[in-house]
DNA sequence: CTGAAAGCGCTTACAG
DNA sequence: CTGAAAGCGCTTACAG
């Protein structure tokens, strides 16, 4: 197990200079046949591959995207990164992934230390001078902060809380709750503002319950539900988790989904149908964000090429959410 | 927006060597009081951060790990992730993630192309050759290849298969299946040979149907299972995902679990104890499997220093895995 | 304690 | 078509 060959190596043993080697790796056409003949045996005969830390550095560019989300071991973001390293090493570039909450400096430092050049932001909860600091290409995807100096891409989360309304209110439910995402989040936020107004509109009742997104918070919402005097017989949960979580305990507690009340979700995750019931809820195309992001931004740093961020469209780019009608919601009981 | 400072701009400004600086900044007791002071003045001034791409190329390192796994939209890899990246955070490392079914050529450089400097390999299903080529210390996680030079971590598959065999066995039930993974994956075979050892040494009935780990091929396994004559009263599904797709399509059928069959899963994912009924399962740690991998491959990155791979422990390193009775098993009916 | 110089492993004008 | 040389932005023996 010999030390690896670098550049020079090659250059040796075939007997030209290394920016020779360089060249016919690079550009072959650049090149006589002889030479580049002469250069690909020796490159062989020593196992050389290039260093990519050092021709990066001579770029000045990291051929790197990097992902920041807000909790890495939410499943939410499984598709999404899947899709978005496809993307990438389809362009040949590396990806490296990081949770946005590991403390501001480090946080600074991802964004600022010249090995990523394009970043996939998923969380709109982070310090805006932090993020307009990094003077790189930059998407942000499903979350978002109207202070981020960066385009953005994401499902249409109020039209997505207005087919949730819509759907509640043609089964015939009057009273309907929402089991929300935390305050500080804009996607809860937004998908509360979008029922309620539709909701509104339509002429129900409503009430909110605030949770987080999770199992164990559908499950005390559910609790909650129970408790009350007059229960709403159609309940919005801001993710599926929280659905999930909010069913499970319904039964739990002797309750019948969709007999006694109707939930849906939001997200369409994979056990979404598998549940028992089948979950009603909204899709989210996660393979298709992903994989647009990656995209949109391979284009923008193209167009960087060191320049720093450039021209950004004030509009979001919206993909398609749609309702998938299952068996956890039904017609109003009685 | 300026172009960002760089070393010389520091030294400059502060009227020091960029040697002064570099010190300074690594080992600040290594320089005069006065000296450091004005360094971390014209630091402030220019809002200098060191570039690692240059410092990694200069020192031959990357301070940065691999991460490795045949399908990232796998969530049963989120929580490993996210424990990856955690004690690399701290280590002052940064994650690289990629799917390990990129292709040999793009597979090769990534551990090739001086980015990383450590691997978390989750996958036994790559060419030996490429994996004993890369000159990292490299890690097995879950997954491994005895053909692979490098040391594994996991849980012992054989002794949680033995686990489900005998919560089945005393429960009661005389005739057992198992939804097993694929043929050529190394846990898929593993779990079912355990499986049928103790199921073997207690005198069960056994019978094996062929699925891969998905909610798709459970389903498709409780088909079969229905069509049978004789029908085996408990099943034991190589992943949970298989239990729930296996358990959703059971019910659809007309069938109670457990009432009518018991069905336990494998890796106690999230959803397991809302599934309704709740799931028996074999829980994997996954956030201390992935939190060990990561301190087991920094702690050889230390030795290593570019010494390439070094010491193997031949026996894998165990983490507990445990049995979960919840609500999808139970007495053998009748 | 500090600086000048070499060098990490590449690429790329510039000349020829 | 090819090479010598400079340089990407750092760090680190080596001297003093």
């Amino acid at each position: 197990m010999t030390a690896r060959a670098r550049i020079k190596d090659v250059a040796t043993l075939a007997g030209v200079s290394t920016a020779t080697v360089s060249r016919a790796l690079s550009s072959p056409d650049s090149v006589g046949p002889a030479t580049r003949e002469r250069v690909m045996e020796a490159v062989k005969a020593t196992g050389y591959r290039i260093n990519a830390a050092a021709r990066d550095l001579r770029q000045r560019r990291a051929r790197s995207i990097l992902m920041l989300a807000p909790n890495l071991s939410n499943t939410f973001f499984s598709q999404i990164i899947a899709a978005v390293q496809d993307v990438a090493s389809e362009a040949g570039l590396t990806v490296q992934i990081s949770d946005s909450r590991i403390g501001r400096e480090r946080l600074v430092s991802l964004g600022y230390d010249g090995r990523a050049d394009g970043i996939v932001l998923l969380d709109g909860n982070l310090a805006p001078d932090v993020v307009n600091g990094w003077h790189l290409p930059l998407i942000q995807l499903s979350e978002w902060n109207d202070a981020y100096n960066a385009p953005r891409l994401g499902i249409d989360n109020r039209a997505a809380a207005h087919l949730a309304a819509g759907h509640l209110a043609a089964l015939g439910h009057r009273t309907v709750l929402h089991v929300s995402g935390p305050e500080d989040n804009v996607l809860a936020v937004t998908r509360r503002a979008g029922f309620l107004e539709k909701a509104g509109d339509l002429g129900l009742e409503t009430g909110v319950f605030e949770a987080d997104f999770t199992l164990e918070a559908g499950a005390e919402a559910a609790r909650r539900w129970a408790a009350l005097d007059a229960r709403p017989t159609g309940v919005f949960c801001a993710s599926d988790e929280c659905a999930l979580g909010f069913i499970s305990e319904c039964v739990h507690m002797g309750f019948d989904v969709p007999g006694d009340v109707s939930v849906m979700g939001f997200d369409d995750i994979d056990f979404a149908d598998r549940f028992l019931p089948a979950l009603t809820t909204i899709h989210q195309p996660r393979k298709r964000m992903g994989a647009a992001a990656a995209e949109r931004l391979i284009e923008m740093m193209q167009g960087a090429q060191g320049k720093g961020r450039h021209s950004i469209s004030a509009a979001p780019t919206h993909i398609d959410a749609t309702l998938v009608e299952r068996d956890s919601t039904g017609p109003v009981p009685g």
